[in-house]
DNA sequence: GCTGTATTCAACCGATCGGTTGAATAGCGT
DNA sequence: ACGCTATTCAACCGATCGGTTGAATACAGC
């Protein structure tokens, strides 16, 4: 039963692969706000913003609450950490490979030095 | 001139919201590769692959290099900076805020007590 | 120079995306 | 009950996406 995961990661890479959701992200890190209030400074249609909001949800990045007519979204952050491990997981390999790379390049020279130093080129 | 960025911000995140393409990135953080040798484990053409990469290339986080007809593919690791960067600095200030709000949760609690102890309800 | 291998280019296809407009729904305040 | 405000649903549109197939290009080896 593993494996969600790969679905919720690409939903939350999506979500912030679009600038005006990352300026919601932006905005939502500072306090939660209403569909109404996060529309005003874009240039778009409040249904625009909401389909947004939507696909931010679904991605687990915002939470909805009431307030009478208004709906205020929450900027859900632990959502991060599922980036981030994933992100820090191969940056880590990579840079593992790449200090065993150096490693052998070093040994490398210390060769060619016994070389210069010892019996023949 | 600024805000160069955003646009690269939105081809990262993107690029890693296919889940190919992150398996690509996980294989080459353990080497560099081929197309050829990418496409293998997939049941898709080479052709797509080469699309993907390509995808990857122009977000920065793959570079290639030249081995007669093969172009092996570079895993570019430090563009996770700039992905890490923006997550973190919404994610601090997330939880700053979340902060704040633990210390008025707080002091209310302290109101409450001293009107629990003291003058009136 | 020809053959085989590795990769890309080009055109096409259905699905999804980000946007629109217009109508529906939900919940105040009077 | 009515009107105002906030939000969503539904249908549509052009653009982009992930995939395909078929042809072109680039290079090594015989």
């Amino acid at each position: 039963m593993a494996e969600l995961s790969t679905e919720r990661l690409s939903r939350v890479f999506a979500a912030l692969a679009d600038p005006t959701r990352r300026d919601i992200v932006a905005r939502l890190s500072e306090g939660d706000a209403t569909v109404g209030q996060l529309a005003e400074p874009y240039g778009v249609s409040v249904q625009a913003v909401s389909k947004h909001i939507k696909v931010l949800e679904e991605a687990g990045l915002v939470s909805r609450s009431r307030d009478a007519q208004r709906r205020p979204c929450h900027l859900e952050a632990e959502v991060f950490d599922l980036m981030t491990g994933w992100i820090e997981r191969y940056r880590r390999r990579a840079e593992e490979r790449f200090q065993r790379l150096d490693a052998v390049l070093a040994a490398m020279d210390d060769l060619q030095d016994n070389d210069q130093r010892g019996v023949a080129s």
